[in-house]
RNA sequence: GGCGCUGUACCCAAGUGGCUUAAGGGGAAGGUCUGCAAAACCUUUAUUCGUCGGUUCGAAUCCGACCGGCGCCUCCA
């Protein structure tokens, strides 16, 4: 039974799709006006375990993730490059797609875009206005949180106290300081789309409220993201959705805890922003993948260089076993059987609200038996084909921190073998000055040769 | 000022009342195997969970105080 922890009742709740067998998830994606960073990259992720345990369930799962292609930021960015801030919008959404696959993210089912939903958007708009949680204001429309009953449920935050603290700005065009912008007039040069209201375009919180709901319904059963998305925009999301329907919104709200580097927020002031693809230069997927998964997805994380080392020697320690599989199985007919308190305690772990430090556990359990087996001689067929399948469905499908298969590539691994028998053959000769500099001077191009009893295998790095 | 999170070995990290006299990974030390390596396996590495009190038959886990770290309240994953 899966459990997640819901920031709107602050506990675990045992997860219960609207639709018995189906998911329906929304994730808040990125803003495309630059590569996104390793932060950005811990979500995505997250979300990815998420996404792919529910697979592995063998549930239906409808998952959207947005791109945010026109706001602020963007604007900001093409004007600097002075170009359309479609350009600029274009550009990063093809760096996004590009750096995800990289990270081997399971493809969500769509990735709507705030611009190609702008009727859905402003028929959102006006259906506030109508029901009076909405005004205009001269071609501004803002949002009227004081009508909203349920304003500050998902943060935990009293609008009274909100206004006390607050440091937002004082806007003459907004009702109560708190109220946010649902659409906004195009300044001189912006980007624009006709409205009822004018010319303009939207604020940022609509078009999640929008998007989610002309693709997954009224309600859906989750919705995640970042936990600085709390407040306000998960806030103003509710407070949209509910009040223009009528209907409870979403039904799990799940918050990615933050990354820090070397115990510091990133930023580009402070000069520790990394992005995604600055980090894929030095480390594999696998290895960001694995080191991402020993830490709760909703816990603070801290990046060092020395971290990533540790969990790039980890994974490697899963790959070993699995290739070492590769080789040896023959079959892949098995018994799942033979695995059966392993599959049962790695769901244990994940349907535990997605703990996957605990999942890697299990996983490590089973790494070590299963070389334990192999070492001692014990091991059957059959077990062995159980074993590469039970790593190959939880190291590989749900946690995707297997690395990618030895490369055959036709004639480099010819020429491999036909070092390495040459090697053997020196070893024969007791020659060991020589088959100890083949076996150095291929590690030196990233063939590692590994000697077992009766024959030598490699693998590259 | 308000709200919330957090402090577990050399490092990362799970565990939130008895199954734990605290998982798993990295690192380190010793051993097995090996011509030597590598890989793998075995052993060792927290009588202790920020500090001090309290509740309880029993606490890393609950409560209180204190000390430290962090986030949100403004665009932000």
């Amino acid at each position: 039974m899966l459990h997640l922890y819901n920031t709107l009742t602050r506990k675990k709740d045992i997860f219960s799709p609207v639709e018995t067998g189906k998911v329906k998830m929304y994730v808040c994606g990125p803003t495309v006006y630059d590569y996104f960073h390793i932060g950005n990259a811990r979500s995505f992720i997250n979300a990815d375990f998420i996404h792919r345990y529910f697979r592995y369930l063998g549930l239906d799962v409808k998952f959207i993730m947005n791109l945010t292609d026109v706001d602020d930021k963007i604007i900001k960015k093409s004007n600097e490059e002075k170009v359309a801030y479609s350009v600029v919008a274009e550009k990063y959404s093809w760096a996004f797609f590009e750096d995800i696959g990289k990270l081997k993210i399971y493809p969500a089912t769509m990735y709507p875009t705030a611009t190609s939903h702008m009727q859905e958007i402003i028929d959102m708009i006006a259906e506030l206005i109508k029901k009076g949680f909405a005004y205009n204001n001269e071609g501004n429309v803002f949002y009227d949180i004081s009508k909203f009953n349920g304003y500050g449920k998902l943060s935990g935050k009293k609008i009274e106290e909100l206004e006390a603290g607050s440091r937002v700005e004082v806007n003459e065009e907004k009702k109560g300081p708190l109220d946010f912008a649902l659409w906004k007039k195009a300044k001189e040069g912006e980007p624009f789309w006709e409205s009822p209201w004018g010319n303009g375009r939207p604020g940022w919180h609509i078009e999640c409220s929008a998007m989610s709901c002309k693709h997954l319904g009224e309600t859906f059963d989750i919705h995640a993201g970042g936990s600085d998305l709390i407040f306000p925009h998960h806030e103003n999301e509710i407070a949209q959705s509910e009040a223009a329907s009528g209907k409870p919104f979403a039904n799990y709200w799940l918050h990615f805890g933050f990354l820090n580097i070397d115990s510091e927020k990133m930023s580009k002031s402070l000069g520790n922003f990394f992005t995604t693809r600055d980090i894929l230069k030095k480390f594999s997927a696998e290895t960001l993948r694995f080191f991402y998964a020993q830490t709760h997805y909703a816990s603070p994380l801290n990046f060092t260089a020395d971290a990533l080392e540790a969990a790039d020697s980890g994974r490697l320690k899963i790959d070993n076993l699995y290739f070492k599989l590769e080789e040896i199985v023959k079959d892949e007919d098995c018994d799942d059987s033979l695995f059966a308190s392993n599959y049962a305690s790695f769901e244990e772990a994940m349907d535990d609200d997605i703990n996957t430090p605990k999942a890697m556990a299990v996983v490590f359990d089973a790494v070590r038996d299963i070389n334990r087996q192999i070492a001692e001689n014990k091991a059957s067929a059959a077990y062995l084909a159980s074993a590469k399948k039970f790593i190959r469905r939880t190291a590989g499908d749900v946690l995707a921190v297997l690395g990618e298969a030895k490369k055959e590539a036709g004639l480099e691994s010819q020429l491999i073998e036909l070092l390495i028998q040459l090697r053997l053959e020196a070893k024969k000769e007791k020659n060991y000055a020589l088959s100890d500099k083949i076996r150095d001077r291929l590690k030196e191009i990233g063939v590692i040769l590994e000697d077992s009893k009766d024959k030598t295998s490699y693998k590259l790095n």
